[in-house]
DNA sequence: CTGCAGGTATTAACAATGTTAAATCACGAA
DNA sequence: TTCGTGATTTAACATTGTTAATACCTGCAG
């Protein structure tokens, strides 16, 4: 029952939340979302042990990490959302710009949200499905207004959002594994990024129920 | 001088070559980029640290492998480029498909061409680099072609290239990394892609002499 | 034929890692 | 106090990346 949030006894140290702190500090600090686990349990105070109490293996630890990295991503988007214009394709671009300096900014959390933690199909994590989910439904949702502005009614906006993120992605980690940080400096990434966006919220694409799309 | 390629001496077997060749073999059986430098050893049938004669350390044997996976792509890539129409557009679109599908069926390639091999400024793979500058090369042309025939004849081809290589590669990620694939199949990535290529190529994006990029 | 030199590979070792089983500790309940 | 159970440590194992020292050729000089 330790996984609780409220057990019968709290533990003020609460271990669990301090080793992920210190994993967070040590991707931090490398920059890489490779650190050991029993470097984890030094940076906590605790035994090389001690995590396991805690959690099943490595990669349960790197997905609460995860999990930590996506809220932070949602939260910065919010913030960017709360910051744009009315403008649902400026709103979308902003979401993109967002998402983009949150991987060059914290590339360390950036890895960890999509190495280790959302992987194999056989152990997922749901934890970090859920909040991950939720940063989606955020772009399908900015996505769809944005194409509906744009005079694209298409039940579609799943396909369109996809397509989005690929873009978002794409140029984050093209930056962080070394080909797009040899062509182009982040403020441009960013202004490339929102052009993009704003290009693929007003040009139709291929609809589900026509599987050969014209376009 | 071992390196080479010909030396004074042959040696019949080439070890070398047979390390990329069992590396490659283990990373398609594991269907993952992590594979450990003594199995290799062991598969190639030599001392676990044997390799250490030719590579430098495990990172040099993974960019040899990766130089192959590039090379792969590149191949994959022309077939592309000679199978589709004369439509600049649809070529483009074809580059793009052809990028989705070997990162779809390779992974072990994928993954091994952008992890460990292209990454840190500090020590790089000039091989690395050279084979996939050919690669981005070619969609440099192809997106140049596409939008030429569009209409924009602008000089950040580039730029235009770079988000296209984007969005193939977001989309490629977010299916090995999970989001992806429990949101669409491969065959409806490749549509949408190839929308999306199209798209991009038929827009107007931010000019580099143009900071603010309009649209 | 002998021996030696150099390229090639092996052996042996080291530190570090992920992981597990067993032992220990702390502390509230009976 | 004693017991039991949650929480943590200790100790160990297998594996990994890596390096230094050593052995194995094989061709050539003498």
């Amino acid at each position: 029952m330790a996984t609780g949030i409220s057990g019968s006894t709290i533990h003020p140290p609460d271990l669990r939340q301090a080793l992920v702190a210190a994993a967070a500090e040590l991707a931090a600090e490398s920059g890489s979302a490779e650190i050991s686990l029993r470097a984890v349990a030094r940076r906590a105070g605790v035994s090389e042990a001690a995590p396991y109490y805690y959690f099943a293996d490595k990669a349960a630890l790197l997905a609460a990490v995860a999990v930590e990295g996506f809220a932070r991503l949602d939260q910065a988007q919010a913030a960017a959302m709360a910051a744009a214009g009315p403008h649902p394709g400026q709103r979308l671009a902003a979401l993109g710009v967002a998402y983009l300096r949150f991987a060059v900014e914290q590339p360390h959390y950036f890895g960890l949200m999509f190495r280790a933690a959302v992987q194999r199909p056989a152990d997922r994590y749901p934890d970090v499905e859920a909040v991950a989910g939720r940063v989606f439904d955020r772009l399908v949702e900015a996505t769809r207004a944005a194409r509906q502005a744009a005079g694209h009614d298409d039940a579609d906006a799943d396909g369109a959002a996809l397509v989005a993120w690929a873009a978002m992605h794409g140029l984050a980690r093209l930056w962080l594994d070394g080909p797009a940080s040899r062509e182009a400096s982040p403020r441009r990434l960013e202004q490339l990024l929102a052009g993009a966006v704003q290009a693929l919220a007003g040009v139709a694409l291929a609809e589900p129920d026509n599987p050969d799309g014209a376009l």
